[in-house]
DNA sequence: AGCACATATCGATGAGCGTCAATGTATGGC
DNA sequence: GCCATACATTGACGCTCATCGATATGTGCT
């Protein structure tokens, strides 16, 4: 089934910053959903690994071993990451490779902000 | 017993960017638990709620009846955002009061930044 | 003292999630 | 065609968490 993928896209065109003005529900449901797929350990050192990487890409393997994780737990993870917005992934050959939605994690940066 | 309460302060004192270096184990946990505690549409809405109120407190029976959650869901939600440094809690007579702590939400908007 | 009101805490319940082992699906090389 | 490698999916287990009703704590008023 289709689940929501467009949280990201969708609650970052529409919304003043959290702190202007009462958040309604459903915008409020959209960025939860945003800041729980950034809200683990796991997701926020693989994003902060592939941005770290060469070429600021990473396939799993070059994931897995560095987390300490399985390899089904990684692609877990970085399936979250890519349905919430924040990863592509892009398949070469037998690699998948993830790298930043560029713009995506200033976005919801943005939307933390209160100045 | 003495639960995390610091743990905003402490990663947003340490780390640099998301995405400027590999992310440390513990680092990884704490920005998480910060994180996690913005995660919930209920606790966005309060902290939306709490800022866009006048003279930028409010107290539990402000809340309530607009959330629509009962008053010890409410008051469950306050309390997470406070242990998360995110709310302060000022009890003035038979009301408490709650306002946003300066800077915090900045704080971790400024380790999503990418730019 | 006693009552009404505001808030916090407790205990229980049900849903969601992180993790893994096992299995499935491609892709490339021999 | 066959096997090895890279990754995804499935099913299950345990744990965390959001929510509520019931109850406790505290404050102000009469």
């Amino acid at each position: 089934m289709a689940m929501i993928e467009l949280s990201l896209t969708d609650v970052t065109a529409c919304c003043a910053p959290l702190t202007r003005e009462p958040l309604e529900a459903d915008n409020a449901d959209a960025l939860a959903r945003s800041l729980k797929a950034l809200a683990d350990p796991a997701r926020l050192r693989l994003i902060s690994m592939v941005a770290a990487h060469e070429g600021a890409e990473a396939c799993v393997c070059d994931l897995t071993e560095p987390l300490g994780l399985s390899q089904p737990t990684v692609s877990h993870h970085l399936k979250v990451l890519v349905d919430a917005g924040i990863l592509t992934r892009e398949k070469r050959g037998t690699w998948a490779y993830y790298s930043l939605v560029p713009g995506a994690l200033d976005s919801l940066a943005g939307l933390l902000r209160t100045v």
